[in-house]
DNA sequence: GTCTATACTACGATAGAC
DNA sequence: GTCTATCGTAGTATAGAC
């Protein structure tokens, strides 16, 4: 093992863990205790690494928007078309939602909590440079005529939560589809064939075009 | 007055507040502290119309559930087409969602904090009723061959995602739509076309034949 | 129907031993 | 780097006066 192990390893439990917590119970909702007893150290602990909830919060928040831009930003900087590139970035936020089980939570959080978080810097960034590129990429597919001419930051709402709400759900929604869990390989195959074939009507100018992208 | 006005109108007073409590900052976030002072009475008179904090928060959901029922079924009770409906419950929601400005954050935290009232009987009915109304409207449509053959759970949460997480935003959507309210009436109207032709785009065979219904 | 007073618990956070 | 001990605050909730 590396030398450092022990220390990093703790570290990035806390978060991993943590993240979980927010995710689930909101930012009052998450308590340090539990936090800290599922890590297997004490509540004080925490505070060597983080020195308070709200740094805490705001660490886990710029590491799921880090995986996000990142992901985003590997699929729209390819030099294939804005129909392929669209798809494929619902493709993938639509895999990595499932494979993190926490980040719909989270990310919808981000938004709802909103009034806690607005005056962090650390966010403001990260969040502005995600959507920025989000926006601009919308705003190039219009102007090529093939999404269709609308508001881009209403398409991008209005897409954002159709994508990102199915999994934030809980088990309300799985009680919808009458399923123990959203996240089974085939609830999962089959959310990214709906919401793929919605996300062609809702945005494509030519529907028909995408068969077979 | 009636005579019932100071009783009636305080226990009115706490669900209005309460709700806009529970809102912003979720079910934990909410302190009792805070609603009774906004009320204007002391905290421990609240325990005087509702037995706990929970019960609160329950009768706060169930009257939200409530409203939206209703507005969902007087729509979907006309004998109008399917097409014609679809587009009226989206414009109530979207009304209401805006003329309400709390009711999209705790229609979103139901699902989000679901983990806290799956266990709620009181909840269990109204939400079964008003998923099961739009669940067999959607497939009634599909039958009919007007709305597009899919999966209709799906398409119910993708639907209610982007119709109304856009209101739920809060501070940091506002910050994205580059105004500071997305309730003015300007934004609301906008915003109304905006899921409107989304809708048509999204949930109808013949996108085309609902200009001017 | 609303108040004062109060019990009990748990939170986030700090100080300092090891 | 993690612990024990503890502080101050604030939470939900109860009992009983008025």
């Amino acid at each position: 093992m590396t030398p450092e192990r022990s220390s990093g390893d703790t570290r990035r439990k806390i978060l991993e863990i943590a993240e979980a917590e927010f995710a689930q119970r909101g930012y009052a909702g998450a308590h340090l205790q539990r936090i800290a007893s599922q890590v297997g150290v004490q509540k004080t602990a925490l505070y060597y690494y983080f020195p308070s909830k709200a740094a805490l919060f705001e660490a886990v928040l710029a590491g799921m928007l880090e995986v996000f831009d990142q992901q985003v930003a590997e699929v729209l900087d390819k030099p294939t078309s804005h129909v392929e590139r669209v798809l494929e970035v619902v493709d993938r936020m639509n895999s990595l939602l499932a494979e993190r089980r926490t980040y719909a939570q989270v990310l919808i959080r981000i938004f709802i909590d909103s009034y806690e978080i607005t005056d962090s810097e650390l966010l403001q960034d990260p969040i502005e440079r995600l959507f920025g590129r989000l926006l601009g990429f919308l705003k190039e597919g219009m102007d090529e005529g093939v999404f269709v001419r609308c508001s881009s930051r209403h398409l991008l709402t209005s897409t954002l939560g159709a994508v990102v709400f199915h999994y934030a759900t809980g088990p309300l929604g799985a009680a919808i589809f009458e399923v123990d869990d959203l996240f089974t390989y085939d609830a999962v195959k089959w959310r990214a064939k709906e919401i793929r074939s919605l996300v062609i009507r809702a945005i494509l100018v030519d529907p028909e075009a995408a068969t077979g992208v």
